[in-house]
DNA sequence: GAGCACTGC
């Protein structure tokens, strides 16, 4: 502890943090930030007046630190030195620091906007820019400039750019700790190689030909095989994604290849569709790589590019997350706050997302009810942020506490909660295993995914949670067990917040409906109002309602089954749009046309500038004489309301047959 | 008939 670099500064840090409610400070690798300085900011007697919150962007370093200081502070962890990660509290009255992950923070914040249990937060790691970190950084400025409170803000980053960061708290001061890392030498190519695994594996081979002894980390996109694993005592070549940036340290290497590449999941606010693209890395996440060779001794580090390239291409920083995922969630929580005078297309980000980013999830929002045509926030959206879903689900689950079927949504939201982790991973060996198994796993009679995912659920159930039933079913017992974990906290809090009587047991009702799942789907229906899409006249394609629209297939791994025809249902909806080869949808279920069609005609109705909720804009006082129905429909264009109506006229008859 | 990086409430 002694050694850390970060503890000569301890006075000047103290001083500083005394006379600023922000500072921001700039430590790489090594220095001892996140554990130094919560027991810093205690020694000065911070604690006493509140606890010392240190959030982290993920559950294992919030963990593993808090470890740690209790070790060096001598306490027991979860008296004086706690966490708190989703399903764990290690926290007692006692605790004086506490670290916790940015989700978990934010969620408290909901009970306390002003976090007045808190008399100091530390942001850890703020160089991620995670979703959460830039929300807590838009909440936080937003909280001190708003009150004049004893809160004290302190920023951590690694590499962030400090100014830009001073300059967005009004100019606070930004100290500089050495890191202690040892130096890396940054080699780069001549040229862009022709084949990056190639060239990886020709680099890999002449590192060990030539350098002393060290392991070797390469960093790529994706998981190829690109070597056996090699005999013992010999050098050890590990491969890995940008996982081994953050996530995953590796001891003894000494050596870094750079791809210089990274595949990164994107949302394209105008069109609601994801796609995974392979993308340059940053200067930022470059450096960091390089880092990765310098934790034991001095290395190396051996760019797959030329410098033009790092210097001419690359940006400064990672394009962070909030400017590349849906913000519906994110603008639902802003919302529920309920900071005064909050526009949110006006919201101080330290990066703001694109107002089309912010539009898509305002429009979204309005379509599930969560807030009405002036972008107010309802009682049922308020209920809506207390669950830990996307807005889609948590919309479905309120309307399926209507219909008398809470307890069927309950498993379909937990299940899409945990989609990825429930199948293992894709090789020959456990696809063939599965599809041989499969047989024994329901289908979802032909309503599609969600359903699928219920009945699966379902057969677990009835196993009483039996491990081995997973395992025979290609099922992955951590990916069911979370499942069953996010089950019971969304019932928890359903139970708490759910105005009148709650539905988690099967009421005769849902008996009656079983056969056909007609409630749930249609509470379903409701939740994804954003998320639907009609099938075209002569084939099995789709087309999406709520965005511009789009023409896109069912992927192959879909349940939803055709009829005897060999069609597909007209109308369903969508949990996922993401463009792989092409576009495709992803868990879908089909819907009643009759559900759709009110949904339909409010989505042809949206005014999204009426939405943001903000003071109200100029333009908007010419409006104001005209009834209300008109104003929030804007200038509707009678030609196509009359087309729109011919067609909904249509729609209905073919619904009836 | 596809194919998926990483987190998190």
């Amino acid at each position: 502890m002694a050694n850390l670099p970060i503890v000569q500064f301890e006075e000047k840090i103290i001083k500083t943090v005394e006379q600023n409610p922000v500072v921001v400070i700039i430590g790489e690798t090594g220095s001892g930030k996140s554990t130094q300085l919560s027991q810093m900011l205690r020694r000065s007697g911070y604690s006493k007046s509140g606890i010392i919150g240190v959030p982290q962007p993920r559950r294992v370093a919030a963990v593993s630190v808090a470890r740690r200081v209790a070790q060096e502070l001598g306490v027991r962890l979860g008296e004086e030195v706690g966490y708190a990660i989703r399903f764990e509290d290690r926290t007692s009255e006692k605790t004086c620091i506490k670290y916790l992950t940015d989700g978990v923070l934010l969620r408290e914040s909901l009970a306390n906007p002003m976090l007045n249990q808190y008399s100091v937060i530390i942001l850890d790691e703020a160089h991620e820019r995670s979703l959460n970190t830039d929300i807590l950084l838009g909440l936080v400025k937003h909280l001190i400039t708003i009150k004049k409170s004893n809160l004290k803000i302190l920023i951590t980053s690694a590499t962030l750019d400090g100014e830009k960061v001073s300059k967005f708290f009004s100019d606070c001061p930004v100290l500089n700790v050495p890191g202690k890392l040892y130096p890396v030498e940054i080699l780069y190519s001549k040229e862009r190689p022709k084949s990056y695994h190639e060239s990886a594996l020709k680099k890999a081979l002449d590192i060990h030909v030539r350098e002393p002894e060290g392991d070797v980390l390469i960093f790529m996109t994706g998981q190829v095989r690109v070597f056996s694993p090699p005999p013992p005592n010999c050098r050890r070549i590990i491969v890995a994604t940008n996982i081994a940036e953050t996530s995953l340290t590796v001891d003894g290497v000494v050596y870094v290849i750079d791809s210089g590449y990274v595949k990164q999941r994107q949302y394209n606010p105008s069109t609601g569709m994801y796609s995974l693209d392979v993308v340059q890395i940053s200067k930022v996440q470059a450096n960091q790589r390089a880092g990765r060779a310098g934790r034991t001794r001095p290395g190396k580090c051996y760019r797959l590019y030329p410098s033009s390239v790092y210097n001419d291409e690359f940006l400064d920083v990672t394009v962070p997350e909030i400017q590349r995922c849906s913000l519906a969630g994110s603008v639902l929580y802003l919302k529920s706050l309920d900071l005064s005078d909050i526009d949110i297309l006006k919201f101080d980000f330290l990066d703001p997302p694109s107002s089309e980013s912010l539009e898509d999830a305002l429009r979204q929002l309005y379509l599930i009810d969560a807030i009405d045509e002036n972008g107010q926030i309802t009682s049922i959206g308020r209920t809506m942020a207390e669950l830990p879903l996307e807005p889609s689900l948590s919309r479905t689950l309120m309307e399926a506490n209507e219909y008398g079927c809470l307890s069927q949504a309950l498993t379909v939201a937990a299940m899409l909660s945990a989609e990825t982790a429930l199948l293992p991973g894709r090789s020959k060996d456990t696809e063939k295993k599965r599809k041989q198994n499969n047989l024994d796993l329901p289908d979802g009679s032909g309503w599609g995914d969600h359903i699928q995912l219920l009945q699966i659920y379902e057969c677990w159930h009835q196993t009483d949670y039996n491990i081995d039933w997973c395992k025979v079913n290609g099922l992955q017992v951590r990916g069911m067990t979370f499942v069953k974990d996010v089950r019971k906290q969304l019932c928890q809090i359903m139970e708490k917040i759910a105005k009148g009587p709650l539905d988690v047991r099967r009421s005769r009702r849902w008996r009656e409906n079983q056969q056909d799942y007609y409630h749930l789907r249609k509470a379903l229906c409701v939740g994804y109002a954003n998320q639907l899409a009609e099938r075209m006249i002569h084939h099995n394609g789709y087309r999406t309602l709520g965005f511009k629209a789009q023409t896109v297939q069912v992927h192959p791994s879909s349940a939803l089954k055709p009829d005897e025809e060999g069609k597909l249902a007209d109308y369903i909806l969508y949990h996922e749009l993401v463009a792989t080869t092409r576009p495709y949808l992803r868990n879908l279920c089909s819907v009643d046309i009759k559900w759709a069609t009110p949904i339909i005609n409010k989505i042809n109705k949206v005014n999204v500038n009426k939405l943001s909720g903000g003071v109200a804009h100029v333009d908007d006082g010419k409006l104001s004489d005209l009834p209300k129905k008109d104003a929030a429909a804007g200038a509707p264009d009678d030609h196509e309301n009359r087309i729109q109506a011919a067609r909904e006229r249509f729609l209905a008859r073919k619904g009836k047959k």
